[in-house]
DNA sequence: CTGTTAGCGCATTCAT
DNA sequence: ATGAATGCGCTAACAG
């Protein structure tokens, strides 16, 4: 096969069809069909029809990669996120759809398993094609990141947390203030003797804000944690309920465990189904989320609910209501509630 | 503020470097910067070292809108998803993002949320910036949509079963063969009564698939389906709990539910859960997926393990393998396999 | 190994 | 209301 002769260009990919094609066949300019296709300014009715009479039947498809450099609008939006498995990303994602389903531009999509490195990799390969702006999670970034970001000149939007002061914009809510709430709402609940049940603080930062505002809580009580079950890797409800399991062996005299987050404090939740254990008076859990399977598990879980969606939606609000960086950063505070659920 | 002379074109969204600049000060023409920028072809090491030092000293961003006008070459694949809140689909993102990290393709991804005349429109808007590829979930389009994929001429590939002929590539698993090896399974297990826990079909015509192909299990052995409950939404923990209650109750001889998935049936073992009923010998429960949750509950559901990730991952690779579509379709059964748990 | 010449497909002045 | 020119920033022949 294969039978192209030597001197062929291009292998004709598909026949393709451009203004210009479309301008010959409806006896116009290409000016013309460009106005028509982007509805632009005046044009006659008349000669309008023509002209999309004569693109639908070329099936002509504008091509937007010329149009955004002639142009110099830009017509993606950058997102870079750690991963894909922690299903807060995904929500945040929705929102992000939901926000950009007005405007005319695209989201591309990064992930960097909670690289740095990797995130710089992706934020380099996003700005080549010159993003209206460009959407990250939280503030660790390399120097260079941080660099490239800042003399891109486009609008940075720094998502899920508010603990640090933004390049340009950061849109979550305070993690820190959450592990402070969370405590007093459990002391304030009568409880004394505290354990935590977490994951790796390397790669979630915000898991260690959450940590810090609950000791914090703890220590205006006079109190302290007095067990830690921990992993290395990523949270999931397979650590949880292993670490639950570690914990009630170690610390038998712990009342209650707060969770670096929902998956976890699900696990534990399996672990007292599994020992028959009674939630909360044997063993009180508390998680960070408010993920949908906590609300259904037979108890519903005791959690401090955030709203994702919104981080998300509000991210790029901001960014389409203000097209231009501002001289000041700016910080959305998208909040966050106690559900009191049935565990603590 | 705002203080912008009358005549000025552009607000000097910031002083744009371009090949141009970099040449100028590295003392060379414009192609040589592309060629190094792309590493293409033999440069002296120190002319290279020329330009990369002018382009760092600018902060040179290639722009690759141009570069991909000028050569042709796509540089995005378009993913087109019903939805992120199923988190089979993200699953499927993650195996697209690891087949992508050795291309230099970007993805960029719509939801359609079930909606044909969406995921129309989502079509249209890729394929104005020329993908290489556009990845689809599943085989229901409109023709409007069929028609546009078609002409475009690039690779196409439908997602997540292979049930149907495809236009160009289909990588998934056989759903139909998935509910035919449940009921099979089941029935070999000595089940007779079965029951159904479903969501709704016009939205999700795999979980139809895997129904029929129960049906037909049920039927080889002369059985049938002896209660059905089914909601109008979309599947959930939530939804899977309330329907088994509502089955408990309408059909209570039924010995083993199937249900159309994994969420819907973690929420019928929390239903267990809560009626002190034992799995699987007052109640069997069936499920789809093969979710982590799943594998964690007090006693592990029982399931039919599909690979999401697999699916995206295989996805990318075909059409990076081969980047011109073929003559005849194709079919990559990614596979499943059935998980035994302890719930059925 | 490097410079020159032409576009890629479209949007945008400026005329008319 | 429409057409003719010019260029977005870069890559791709083709020389040399």
């Amino acid at each position: 096969m294969k039978p192209t002769g030597p001197k062929q260009r291009l292998p004709d990919r598909k026949s393709k069809v451009t203004v210009r094609e479309v301008a010959l066949v409806a006896q116009v300019s290409e000016s013309t069909v460009s106005r028509i296709m982007r509805n632009s300014s005046l044009v006659a009715e008349e000669t309008r029809d023509r002209v999309m009479e004569a693109a639908r039947a070329l099936g002509y498809v504008p091509n937007r990669i010329a149009g955004s450099l002639a142009s110099l609008d830009p017509f993606l939006v950058g997102v870079v996120i750690p991963s894909l498995s922690n299903i807060v990303f995904p929500e945040v994602l929705q929102g992000i759809q939901a926000g950009l389903a007005r405007s005319d531009l695209q989201a591309v999509i990064s992930t960097t398993d909670y690289d740095m490195a990797r995130e710089e990799a992706a934020v380099r390969g996003i700005l080549a094609w010159k993003p209206a702006a460009i959407l990250l999670a939280g503030f660790d970034h390399t120097v260079a990141t941080r660099r490239m970001l800042d003399q891109s000149g486009i609008r940075v939007v720094e998502m899920m947390d508010i603990d640090s002061s933004p390049i340009d914009v950061a849109v979550g809510t305070s993690h820190r203030g959450a592990g402070l709430m969370t405590g007093r709402h459990l002391i304030a609940k009568g409880y004394r003797r505290f354990g935590y049940v977490g994951h790796d603080w390397a790669a979630d930062r915000r898991a260690r804000l959450r940590y810090d505002g609950l000791c914090a809580a703890l220590a205006e009580a006079g109190l302290s944690l007095c067990a830690h079950a921990i992993c290395e890797g990523a949270s999931s409800v397979g650590a949880g309920r292993a670490l639950t399991a570690q914990l009630r062996s170690e610390a038998p005299q712990v009342e209650v465990a707060v969770y670096s987050n929902d998956d976890m404090a699900v696990g534990g939740v399996f672990h007292a189904l599994a020992q028959g254990l009674r939630l909360p008076d044997d063993f009180a859990i508390f998680g960070f989320n408010g993920l949908d399977i906590g609300r259904e598990l037979p108890q519903p879980l005791s959690t401090l609910r955030t709203n994702r969606f919104l981080i998300g939606q509000r991210a790029i609000e901001a960014i389409l209501d203000q097209p231009e960086r501002p001289a000041t950063p700016a910080v959305i505070d998208t909040g966050f509630e106690i559900f009191p659920g049935a565990t603590a």
